[in-house]
DNA sequence: CTGTTAGCGCGTTCAC
DNA sequence: GTGAACGCGCTAACAG
């Protein structure tokens, strides 16, 4: 590869005008100019991004760790990084932790020696104390992804989890519901906690029902499935809420191996969702989570970030999208006098 | 930050001793390395690794362009690549050409200026002469991903196409089916030409009912579509085959429109597929891609040709799943009798 | 076993 | 408008 160096040899100007020609930074005669890009072009040079990096301190790049690379709406995630990157010259160094603290803090300690100019991080459940320290230390800037909480010492990009869950339980309980299951998962993660909070939200305001009201929790996927094939077989429950994906797979499992048929037996709804549920039966009313865009967003806070690096800490929360399906929809409730009432009750309560 | 400089003079030792230290590249004396690693300790001190590149001639990492960062048969190729990328101390620079030739051909510059040791291209559709170019000097050594073809001048990773497609076809004329429509697409693609090439290598053995075989291709989705319309009214076909994910999403909306159910109606089957089809109806029958492992596998060969550069290219087709369902296992085939005898024959000369 | 030093390729003063 | 020289932080070759 040819360098600097010869490009200037062969133009017989000096290295610093080939530099200012590449970069635009001064002027230069429109004669040496050309003779310079044709030095360029004979020689197929081809700039050093290390060197210039080196050189600047600053390189161009970004770092994204996420928690879980196979899961869609993270994949959706990085894809909005990377268009939202690339569109603004950065390039998109992305690390994989694998809900693995550890993994996650070798990640972040490779993309510091990389010396990212930003870090976008979706982290892990149980983020180590290492982690939590160069996020405050905030050299590079940190964006949060998905992962979000209160008071954090810097950006954040998250979701409206616990609206969007209280959104959709009222709408549940106006549809006359008064027995719902949710399955919450690990609500260490904050994701997860929100959703719960909204999900406590609105049925806290059906007090009279409420111990029909169920919660299946645990950091464990296998005790999850455990504990919600048992709250299936104790109660009939009217509807099951899955707060994420993996949990929603969990709980078709164990409806379908229960016997129960959604929606005929019972109704269902989840956060995140599948691909393409319109095509497909149960097609499954979803909270759907603007994954691209907050990728995209989180890459719009660095930039800012960048540009005013002493600002004080903001959180982005993107709004999500309720899509009724016929898993909700097409429930026929076998209508008591009481559930008519209620959501009588909650209709002009305007919910 | 703290630099070598800093760390040997706070260790009273030179700055080639940190540096042996920190790379176990030669004996240091127990006594001098604590001193040394009390002084990075203490300093906060963290490798340079652009310093380290510059001087090394290595970045330790490689580049990734896929051409759809969105379709999930990529995203999981990412995480295949990525998994065993940082399994092997290798950091991953992602970019996605969404498609566009002038973006891939940006996005391997930019890499290349990166220096990155070696390149994983799942290129798009109409490929850069540019890439080409790239992929030839093969400087640093290039991995074809996905979209493979014969003669190329560097290793390559794809999945059995050909050979897949045309399992799942003779497993559908054993089940009686003749009256085959397939969904194409953009036969430009490799992978869809392959298929296409399976596909008709299966049909070739059933001459005599061949006019009842439809294909649709083309480039673009929306003619596709159309056509596909167009189609499905013409001709009553009993199985409909989908070349990909996308397609698939197009014919499924065309059979809905159509007001043809799955698989009451119409047979069908799918490349790529979508996740936890068991959980939805119509569940459908799909050649699985091992896009994980295909991911794995590039870097393997990367690796390999860090290790021997002069070998000549390998190319490793990974072998695909087929996924029987009910979208084609329950289709019931009103047996006419030639239909029948065909099958039997197929059966007995062991497709 | 340890230290000195040259340069990897570039951008940027500071002179002219 | 142009060029010479320095240094970013590190490793490798050589010297002791």
């Amino acid at each position: 590869m040819a360098t600097i160096v010869e490009v200037a040899r062969l133009a017989r100007v000096s290295t610093s005008t080939v530099s200012h020609v590449l970069n635009g930074t001064r002027n230069v005669e429109p004669h040496t100019r050309k003779k310079v890009l044709d030095a360029i072009e004979k020689t197929g040079y081809r700039q050093d991004a290390l060197a210039r990096a080196l050189r600047r301190s600053r390189t161009d790049s970004i770092g994204l760790v996420v928690s879980d690379a196979g899961e869609p709406a993270f994949a959706e995630m990085v894809h909005g990084v990377e268009e939202a990157a690339a569109g603004r010259g950065l390039t998109l160094i992305l690390a994989n932790s694998a809900e693995d603290p550890e993994r996650e803090a070798r990640a972040v300690e490779t993309l510091l020696e990389r010396r990212v100019d930003g870090l976008i991080l979706a982290r892990c459940a149980q983020s180590s104390a290492v982690v939590d320290a160069h996020v405050a230390a905030d050299s590079p800037p940190v964006v949060l992804l998905d992962r979000v909480f209160d008071g954090a010492p810097c950006d954040q990009v998250g979701a409206d989890n616990r609206d969007s869950m209280r959104r959709l339980v009222e709408h549940l309980l106006t549809r006359g519901h008064r027995s719902l299951l949710l399955v919450a998962g690990d609500t260490r993660v904050p994701t997860l906690q929100e959703r719960l909070a909204g999900f406590q939200d609105a049925t806290a305001r059906v007090g009279a029902a409420r111990e029909a009201v169920a919660i299946v929790e645990g950091p464990e996927f296998g005790v999850v499935r455990a504990e919600l094939g048992r709250a299936l077989g104790a109660q009939a429950h009217t509807c099951v809420v899955a707060a994420s994906t993996p949990l929603a797979v969990i709980a078709l499992e164990c409806l379908r191996d229960a016997g129960l048929k959604v929606p005929d037996d019972v109704a269902f709804a989840t956060f995140d969702g599948f691909n393409h549920s319109d095509l497909f039966q149960p097609s499954i009313t979803t909270v759907r989570q603007p994954a691209f865009d907050m990728g995209v967003a989180a890459v719009g806070l660095l930039l800012e970030r960048f540009a005013a690096p002493k600002t004080s800490p903001r959180t982005t929360r993107l709004q999500q999208r309720l899509e009724l399906r016929s898993s909700t929809e097409d429930f026929v409730l076998r209508a008591t006098e009481g559930a008519t009432q209620d959501a009588a009750e909650l209709d002009a309560s305007g919910a």
